[in-house]
DNA sequence: TTCCAATTAGAGTGATCACTACATGAAGCC
DNA sequence: GGCTTCATGTAGTGATCACTCTAATTGGAA
């Protein structure tokens, strides 16, 4: 038997699954993990709320599901181009756009991934956790970056340029989430590697 | 008929205001506008939730009403030391290390006003665009503290700057809502003003 | 005293919340 | 056909939401 792309359709768990996560990202992404009812999700996807519950177990766990799918697409954009490509300045600047252009692509993921971060509830939700445990993946990749483009760098400042770095990608989503799509991330983001490469350049200067 | 304006301290009600707004501030700061309930608000400051509809026309009031009262303790914290108290980087240091001391004295209203910043609702609360209009004179505040210390930047240089400036103050709050209380954010807001300042610096001599 | 207005107390409104019980339907397998 | 599993549909549950109504209390003014 075919599978006939009918009006009718049957049941499909797959992309039932997806729909519903599309409708949750969305609208947590907008509205954050308070602002999410399961009502809406229910309404923008088409699906009643007890095959939302069918596929995940309560809330907690559908806003951990909405984290977790971004996860690995938004991890892949933090890379460094390889050592051929270019100086090391031309490189972290190509690692800063890649990011810059991943944020703007799939804003829902950070903004949501903030909110929740910026949330001291209680009972922390599981999707708060997980965000946090992309964020270290995502700050651990930077900490080994720094080191292979200036070796002569001591670890409490491959530390203090780290935070530093991770700071400033939020701050530049921040703005622009405030500020309007209007605003480009890229050349603010290549800005900001150019200020980390010289304060790193600075600093190996200093403790030879 | 003229109405004595001396009102004394008739009932509480100005004392029941500030518990009121008190206990709203730390509670919306831990948990955002949706997270935050009446009934949590009224338990908090132990009065009853119409005591807080008479002091207040409704929620988005109350909220608008903690963001307002931040206002100004907040802005009094950005400003540029006079001159005569050292070079243009020990100022901007100085400045900075002044605006970390008051987000770690009052996280609330930055952590409330981010997560405001952040959400995109239908019908926007009126916090959030007191928060944005208090964004604004901040930032209008960089915007001329840096042709004061560096004359010959352009415009455009100024506006890029600025962004930055206040992207990186952003980021680092929130880095540190993130990993902890133990962090402290004056070593980094005064690294980030050097960073500004010494970027500053080489774009003034890129265009004499 | 009496009156008035500023607050507070308490009870209650309908709406919406997350979540569930249970019946129904569709496909695969025999 | 019958049986099972996956998935959806219907119709709720009690709890909590923002908010309101009205009566009581209080202190100052007349």
């Amino acid at each position: 038997m075919t599978k006939t792309q009918g009006v009718r359709k049957r049941a499909n768990g797959v992309e039932s699954r997806q729909r519903i996560l599309d409708a949750a990202a969305r609208i947590s992404g907008e509205r954050g993990y308070e602002g999410t009812s399961i009502a809406a999700v229910s309404a923008a996807c088409g699906l009643p709320a007890s095959s939302i519950y069918w596929h995940f177990k309560d809330k907690d766990d559908l806003i951990a599901a909405v984290i977790e799918r971004s996860f690995d697409t938004w991890l892949a954009s933090v890379i460094l181009p390889p050592e051929e490509t270019g100086t090391g300045l031309e490189r972290i600047t190509t690692m800063a756009a890649g990011v810059a252009k991943s944020l703007m692509d799939a804003p829902d993921f950070l903004r949501l991934g903030l909110m929740l971060a910026l949330e001291r509830r209680p009972a922390e939700p599981r999707g708060r956790t997980v965000f946090l445990q992309v964020r270290d993946t995502a700050r651990a990749r930077i900490a080994e970056v720094l080191p292979e483009l200036f070796p002569a760098l001591d670890d409490n400042a491959v530390q203090t340029l780290t935070t530093y770095t991770m700071a400033g990608a939020d701050g530049l989503f921040v703005q622009r989430e405030i500020t309007g799509d209007t605003i480009d991330l890229v050349p603010l983001f290549e800005l900001h590697a150019q200020l980390v490469y010289e304060a790193a350049r600075r600093m190996t200067d200093r403790s030879p």
